[in-house]
DNA sequence: ATGTATGCAAACCATTTGCAATGAC
DNA sequence: GTCATTGCAAATGGTTTGCATACAT
């Protein structure tokens, strides 16, 4: 019974984003084509963080196969109406996440082993949010901290004190 | 003799970060090549944010033509050391900029028009960087904000005026 | 019927790589 | 003399583009 709460709650919010997007594509005159109803539910059904070749493999495995182009078509619409974000740091390889109905957060890298985390603060998110700029509006933002993961800084030490004895 | 002393002082940086990089390259048994110190030389006196094509050019400007190759080699120590940061935003340019001595801030991106725009802002700095995270050793942060400049705001409003007489 | 969106394959372009030649140590 | 670093040119790989076809409107 908790499992089919869970079930509606995605459901709803699949059926919301879908919603939303139509209402995007409405406003923008953009045919509503089949292809581009499938990537959003299957962003919005499947993995928070992602990057454009599984999105290309987890739709082949849906028996939905688009071409790379309409991938990144699509990638484009679902980025200006703010269902999606982007992300890239370092690495030339583009990150992607869904954004509706996802809390703000921020982003830990570990310079040492490339993971990239989830933090939520929301200190953080209230100050940001709330800071007035001078001939600016802000409409969102990407906070990135990088460092050290525990488990890297674990692995440092023990390196340098295999060092040390030497 | 205004403009004298800030010579003076952007000398004076220049001779710093050599000698940064310097340990650096001695700490890390890399060899010091003139063309390493050349780079390093150019980013510290000229523009603060560049991306490799207009290094690339200016080095050539200085009759000091590198391969992309060594450019691209030379970034990466820089940024390891920490002298130059790099930046990714939307587009698929990366953009640098020399950090030693250069007050920690954060941008602003118009996604309008892209730019770009330093930020400063004391209690954001402050507060992102005396931020306590479990099971992560924070380094260094990047803070975008995205939205909309004024100039572009404007540009949007006078569209909006003129498609609502229509 | 019209013209936007798709798939495909080729093009693009920033970055990386392999290799022979150079030069820092 | 040794081997890291350079320059060059080719390769890589994510993303974009051009064009014929398909299909949403």
């Amino acid at each position: 019974m908790q499992e089919s709460l869970v079930m509606d709650k995605e459901n709803k919010l699949r059926e919301l984003v879908k919603q939303k997007f139509d209402e995007y594509l409405t406003a923008h005159k953009c045919r509503k084509t089949p292809e581009r109803y499938a990537i959003l539910d299957l962003i919005y059904s499947d993995p928070k963080h992602f990057d454009m070749d599984s999105l290309y493999e987890a739709m082949t495995d849906r028996n939905f196969r688009v071409s790379r182009a309409t991938l990144y078509n699509t990638m484009q619409l679902l980025l200006d109406c703010r269902l999606v974000l982007k992300h890239q740091f370092g690495q030339n390889l583009s990150f992607y996440e869904r954004a509706y109905n996802n809390e703000v957060h921020h982003h830990l890298i570990c310079t040492s082993c490339n993971k990239v985390v989830e933090y939520k603060d929301a200190e953080l998110k209230t100050l940001i949010q709330n800071k007035k700029i001078k001939q600016f509006t802000p409409v969102y933002y990407n906070l990135y901290i990088f460092g050290i993961c525990n488990i890297c800084a674990r692995n440092l030490k023990k390196q340098q004190s295999k060092s040390n004895k030497n």
